[in-house]
DNA sequence: ATCAAAATCACCCTAAAGGATGAGCCTTAT
DNA sequence: ATAAGGCTCATCCTTTAGGGTGATTTTGAT
């Protein structure tokens, strides 16, 4: 308990930790160099600025970049006149799953969710589980369109 | 609205605290070791404090949203190269008519059978009729058969 | 050891696909 | 004109596909 609640605050505490540190050079500065001569107000501008540089480098380093997305495409030209080179790039980006892909390459084979249940040795639900992935995976409304953009993308042959 | 910032500068809130249990430390310390005057050093905490407070918030009111912008390269594959030569043997032998041809094409797409209905203005029943004549010709179940097929025996690219 | 993803299955419901059959309307060849 | 084939549309019905949600178990990685 005492040790995750360490380990997520380790950066806080790490601030704070430094600006006790701080505040130990301010006091040795003061003894040391500018001895009491100045006056007050002197010193307490300084720590103003200080500690106002201290707040805005917290401040920039702790809030959190708003994350833009920005989707460029770029065209991929694919040669299916080869005996298929399976696309691995494709699957790694789409984060398909292996089961995922069986579903695709027995859909593009024409078989029904229940024949691939059948040849899967699974339930006809756990193929519509699988199904309804790789439609959304693949962006696609109907199996047509995934064995579609499968075969394109180099996913199946 | 108050439980939203606080969760959101929950790090930040937790920075302060911990900057004044630091500094309540300090004094402490000082009480005890180095007996001095202490009133410069709470005016100094407190000054910390304060700018360091203003800081934060001048760099949040005053800094642009920081805006990371993440750009996503979507891979858009295209089938460049393929030289599809129409077999005309194939369509004549199985007496495939140009109609028939035509929603075979469009289930290639991944079209459904309302949207081949709306392209070649016609209604729904006239492409289901269509279709299971073409399922008969190519002696198959299914429309991702006949697509298969079809694609095999160069009725459609 | 623990946490996250993957895989499995179920249930409910709607939408789409497919089978069977009949029928009216064109165009074309006989 | 008439028969034939192609195109169109309809109705009724069954099967398959797909969407949404939730739950459990396996597996993999840290």
């Amino acid at each position: 308990m005492t040790a995750t609640f360490i380990a997520r605050h380790k950066q806080t505490i790490l601030y704070g930790i430094l600006l006790a540190l701080l505040l130990f050079l301010l006091k040795w500065l003061e003894l040391r160099l500018l001895i009491i001569h100045h006056s007050f107000e002197i010193y307490a501008g300084i720590i103003a600025l200080l500690f106002t540089g201290v707040g805005i480098w917290l401040a920039l380093k702790l809030s959190r970049p708003k994350v833009q997305t920005m989707v460029i495409e770029k065209e991929v030209y694919i040669n299916n006149f080869s005996p298929f080179t399976f696309n691995e790039g494709a699957l790694s980006q789409l984060n398909m799953s292996r089961r995922e892909l069986d579903v695709l390459q027995l859909m593009a084979n024409g078989l029904s969710n229940q024949e691939i249940a059948d040849q899967l040795f699974v339930s006809l639900n756990t193929v519509k589980t699988h199904s309804a992935r790789v439609f959304e995976k693949l962006e696609v409304k109907r199996r047509t369109q995934a064995v579609e953009k499968g075969k394109r993308m180099g996913l199946i042959p």
